[in-house]
DNA sequence: TCTCCTTTTAAATAACTGTTTCAACCCAGC
DNA sequence: GCTGGGTTGAAACAGTTATTTAAAAGGAGA
């Protein structure tokens, strides 16, 4: 038991520190001492420094994949109550309007840097999710959508979601602390992220050029 | 002479080290090995390392605020060409469709890792941009535009952009790297966020809630 | 109690970091 | 030619890093 404990121990201070600091500013000195075990435990359970990492990114994916399941499309709901379940869904796993869990924060690290198990990251876990989106748009669009378009919107729904959680500190600064607090909620955010790209997916064939006329 | 080519020689390498592997695993030795100067010249120069860091981020600032310039909304222009014109000029800061500068990946990694000098760069150069945006948004929207939402539109475009330049890898492995080569070079991405926003802003209205019952 | 194996501990090691030192160098101005 | 300022060079410094070592401690079985 005692093993089980420090090796414990170690993967529970280690997540927090490494998703905080990043690989490289994270120490296994740090890691030690918030674990309360000695600095050589880690080598001695993990090998050294960058197999404790990989071990803690496994956990991290397995981790973001149960919990919170996105919307059954065979399930009767309306495309745009699908497409604003899918959006609150994926907010509240990028931990949007709570502390983020370090699981999240790993993966996200990654994403940006990435290295090699980038790829199978977004293979394994997040291409599922996006295709259930392309569905969503799917019915939400209607027919004559090309390949590429569909693409796009997608990655339109994405990048505002993945904006809350990458430029979180820009948005405070140019909203300003109060308000951030107020307007940029999970709710808030989710409601207006999904209003914004139904009424966009929807109107999106009926420009097919912006119009320089002005209103549409 | 042979000072301002030995401190030139040492900004002219340090930029791209910085921008490649963040300020932590970026060293000065790495810096001057890469100059072809001494060690001591990075100190003798410029102090210490962040003081290096710090000049090259103002250059990176100087260098993004020129050149390209955002559309005038004084002029006889329609709202939906200002915004597709914003689009595109702001992805062509990013660097989408092209090699990236080390001086906008410089300022990205200030966004996502905000440093003290951070505040500084929202204030003085991003928030001229975006309140030029909003002020686009307000055109499109027409009336009755309460400030929350004003906002979260401003970031639902920036959003989108953004998404472009972050999660670069991500898209190519979504999308498959043949797909994402043409799908998404510079035109079709802005000419996609411009003809998605606008849709969006202009029936955002129309959306008090998402509506249950299907297409809009 | 003795033994064997796993675990923990403290210390040492070697590599790497930013920074400093100080002698050597270059090159105008006298 | 010499002098003195600014500049460069190689080495050393002090601090931190991950990693290794070897001895100590613990604990179960005989």
């Amino acid at each position: 038991m005692s093993e089980e404990s420090t090796k414990q121990k170690i993967l529970d201070s280690a997540g927090p520190i490494f998703a905080k600091n990043g690989y490289q500013k994270a120490t296994v000195r740090d890691i030690s001492e918030a674990a309360g075990v000695n600095l050589a435990s880690i080598n001695y359970y993990f090998g050294d420094k960058e197999k404790l990492y990989t071990e803690l990114l496994l956990l991290a994916r397995e981790k973001m994949g149960g919990g919170l399941s996105f919307p059954n499309l065979n399930s009767e709901n309306s495309p745009t109550e699908l497409l604003e379940r899918f959006v609150t869904v994926l907010l509240r796993k990028l931990g949007i309007g709570e502390e983020p869990d370090w699981q999240i924060q790993l993966l996200v690290n990654e994403f940006l840097q990435p290295s090699s198990s980038s790829r199978e990251i977004v293979e394994g876990y997040f291409r599922p999710y996006f295709e259930s989106l392309l569905e969503i748009i799917d019915q939400l669009a209607g027919t004559g959508l090309n390949r590429e378009d569909r693409l796009r919107l997608g990655f339109s729904v994405i990048g505002q979601c993945l904006h809350y959680r990458l430029a979180g500190p820009m948005i405070s600064m140019l909203a300003g602390e109060d308000e951030a607090q107020g307007a940029f909620g999970l709710e808030k955010i989710s409601h207006h992220i999904a209003r914004f790209s139904i009424a966009a997916i929807c109107g999106f064939n009926k420009i097919s050029e912006p119009n320089p006329s002005g209103r549409v």
